[in-house]
Order: structure tokens, then sequence, then C-alpha cells
DNA sequence: GTAAGGAGTTTGTCCACAGACTCTC
DNA sequence: TCGAGAGTCTGTGGACAAACTCCTT
């Protein structure tokens, strides 16, 4: 994880992707989004300012900086000075956006920069001399967005596009994932949603106001024993400067720690660092459910680390009706939060019901599998890219032409 | 304290095939 | 030494079964 373009390794990375589990620069993330549907709704949002290693929810007018949810409560929810501080909602996007595209979409990006001398202003204008080349390229449009006085961008899914505007028409309008919640948001607010989504990297260089872009690749670690230590050594300081009660225990969930699978330990690991960081800051926010509810059990404190990387396109983001399962699943977002239960919600719905099967184990299992994408990085985006679309039967991929029952683009059942 | 059994969780395997890789000429 | 062609290997995701772990009795 560094502070350059994983795709090309040259340009300064901007921002993130989490089904590729990839920072890049915006001509990589127009390249690479531009391939096909499939990566075209890939969503994407900015880096946090201050750790480079969140996706940004906010961006604070006053300081302008776009920040994390971590970073925004710790610069915002502890500080009465800063507490007033105007936030603005910061958006996902999908699609390839044009560089005025994304201008709409962030309209501080380029306020915010000194004219020529901003990486942002640099990118988006090499992303321009590119962009007329692409354009032909590009599918269809799929849906309309608007730009509100405020900022807050609207997406309607009636697939009229204005054909006169910077989209140039055949251009793949970014399907903008919008926050539902007011823009300016209170501190409080903010502190009641961080046990969600909390992250304990905060552990990073100050950044220069112009310094929109920074290295974010939060899905993306390598959490292999090289890596391992790297990453919770960061963790563990955090970790300890935030619960000085807290021993190793608190922060890894032992239970499930396999010494053959490091993969596991990492993923469980974070979990169980992020749990740790949620019951450290639990007391804080006075809205949400208590610490002990959330905690009560190794399949909720997950889910509270799943939030956390859903948190800027799901639970913060209101979905287009158009969004689809692969929507959801772009967000890391576990299909059990998309089914509108909140992580946070007390442990009881599950142990009231003892009626749950085998299968709905099963599957909690598979949404919990899906959502460990962070501890997996896809070495070939063009072989994921074919499975993602191949047919199958009974989850074995099957030959072209052949009968299927399962086919993940029309998520149809043919025999 | 221990064993049995159920429930829940995790792991390994299978499949097709594009593309990466290796080898030969 | 380089390039072309042929052959082999790798990795990708969903479903399933088996193995494993945990908890209750």
């Amino acid at each position: 994880m560094g502070y350059n373009c994983d795709f090309c390794g040259d340009q300064r990375s901007v921002v993130y992707c989490r089904s590729d589990a990839a920072c890049l620069c915006l001509s990589c993330d127009r390249n690479v989004h531009s391939a096909n549907a499939l990566s075209r709704r890939h969503s994407r949002t900015l880096l946090c300012d201050r750790c480079n290693s969140q996706p940004a929810f906010v961006r604070c007018a006053e300081e302008r900086v776009s920040l994390c949810l971590n970073c925004d409560w710790m610069g915002h929810g502890t500080s009465t000075s800063n507490s007033t501080h105007k936030r603005q909602t910061i958006n996902c996007y999908t699609g390839c956006p044009s560089s005025a595209e994304l201008s709409s979409i962030w309209p501080f990006l380029l306020q915010s920069s000194s004219p020529g001398e901003s990486t942002c202003e640099q990118e988006l204008g090499l992303m321009s001399i590119t962009e007329n080349i692409e354009r032909t390229s590009w599918g269809p449009t799929e849906n309309t967005i608007s730009q509100n006085g405020t900022g807050v961008a609207e997406v309607y899914d009636d697939h009229n596009v204005d054909k006169g505007s910077g989209w140039g028409g055949s251009s793949s309008i970014p399907e903008l994932i919008s926050a539902p919640q007011a823009l300016d948001l209170p501190a409080g607010l903010t502190d009641t949603l961080l046990p969600k989504s909390c992250c304990p990297q905060t552990k990073c260089p100050a950044l220069c106001e112009d310094d929109l872009y920074d290295d974010f690749n939060m899905d993306e670690v390598d959490l292999n024993l090289e890596n391992y230590e790297e990453l919770f050594g960061v963790t563990l300081n955090h970790s300890e400067e935030l619960f000085e009660n807290g021993g190793i225990d608190s922060l890894f969930g032992t239970k499930d720690m396999s010494a053959a699978d490091s993969n596991c330990q990492g993923a469980v690991a974070a979990e169980g660092s992020s749990v740790g960081l949620i019951n450290a800051i639990q007391p804080a926010s006075s809205n949400a459910a208590s610490a002990d509810s959330i905690m009560s059990n190794k399949t909720d404190s997950f889910l509270c680390f799943t939030a956390r990387q859903a948190h800027s396109s799901l639970s913060f983001s209101g979905l287009t009706g158009e969004s689809s399962a692969g929507d959801y699943q772009d967000c890391g977002a576990s299909s059990m939060l998309l089914m509108g239960e909140p992580p946070w919600c007390p442990p009881c719905t599950e142990s009231s019901f003892p009626s749950a099967t085998r299968s709905n184990a099963v599957m909690r299992y598979k949404e919990k599998k899906k959502t460990r994408k962070f501890e997996k990085r896809v070495r070939y985006a063009s072989r994921k890219a074919r499975a993602d679309v191949r047919k199958r039967v009974k989850g074995r991929f099957v030959k072209a032409g052949d009968a299927y029952d399962y086919d993940p683009l029309n998520q149809t059942s043919t025999c």
C-alpha cells in the first residue's frame, strides 16, 4: 500500500475501488472502470486526507479536508471547538466520470486547490486529455445526475441523459451514490455512526490542504504474515492509546484464529481490532446501542466491521433504485445489512429465533466470506471479471452454452 | 468432570476458461 | 539472441460437503 496508483504505479492514487481492492489514480480509474459494464458498477470514493487509509465520508468546509468517519469523529466529535464545523458528505460514484463530472460530484476539489498546483487538478486535467479518446468506447448511459445548490447529488433512474452536457452523450454516466443525510452534519450525528465504521488507523502524516488525494488502501491490506505485524503494529499502537485497559485478547477475536490460516488471522484480528475500538469509543456515543449488545458475539462484531466497509456507500449513502446485488457487493456490505438489519442492533434477534436453520447459518457465513474480500487481493482482475459473469451449475462453472442454474448477470435460474 | 449431540462455523473441492507462463524451434 | 508457436499452469466465484469448534445437557 503506497501512495502510487496500483495500476500504473506511477501516478498518485486518488480513489479507492472496493471491488478491485485497488488504489487508483484518476486516469487509471477511468481506464480500468471503462473496461466493461461490470467494472463500471464499481463504487469508488475519495481518500481521507488525514489517515490516507479510509474512504472519505465528509468534507469539512472549515478545514478544507476530506475525512473518513474515524478522522471526522476524532477531529470533530471530540473537540467542541471543531464540532460546529460545517461538513459536507462525500459521494461515492460509479461509472466513468469525466473531469467535469467529478468536479460536479465533488465541487470542492477544484475550489480548494490552488490553480495549477494540486495533484487533483493536474489529474483532472490529464483526464480531460484522454477523455475524448476513450469516450467513443463507453457504454450507454444509465443514470442522470443532478446537482442541487448545496452540492447534494441526486440520481434519477430514468435513463434520460442530458446529451448536450459535458457527458458527451455516449459517456458512461457515473452513478452517484449520494448520502441521504443532511449535508451539514452535526458532530453528534457522526458520533452515533461511528461504532459501525470505525477503524483505528489514524496514524498518518498531516497533509496540506491542497492534497486532496492520498493513499487509501483499506481493502487491499495484505493481511499475510509479512504485513501483519506492520499493519497491526499500527493498529495495536492506536489500540493501546485508545484503550489502556484492553489487552491483546480484547483486540483480537481469538477463538477463530487458526495458525494455519494467516489470512484468516488477519481478518479475525482486523475484526477484533475494530471491535476493540468500537468498545473504546462506544461510551462516547450516547445514541448508539450499548457496546455490550453490539459485541456480544463475534458474528455481530464482524458485522460491525463490515459496516465500516459499507458505510460510505450503504449506510451513509443512498443506493439508487437501480442498484443491484452486485452494487451491494461492490460496497462490501453484508446482505444482512442490506436487509435493513443494522449491525449494531442487539444480537437478541438471532438468539430469539432458534428456528434458524443450518442453511441460514451457512448463508450468514457466506455473507461474511463475501465481506472478507478485504483480505484477499485479486491478482487478475480480468479473471475475476470473467468469473463474476460466468454461468454456473451448483456453483461450478459450466461450459459456455451448457445449461446452467445460476447466472450472475441475470440472477436467474435456467435449467 | 466428562461424553454425547446439536448448532454454528470454517475449510476444501469442483467446475470452465482466459491469460500468464514455460518450453521448443 | 530474438520471436513465434505450442503446450501447460494459474486463478477466479458460488455451491456443496465435510471437518471443525463451541455450547448445552
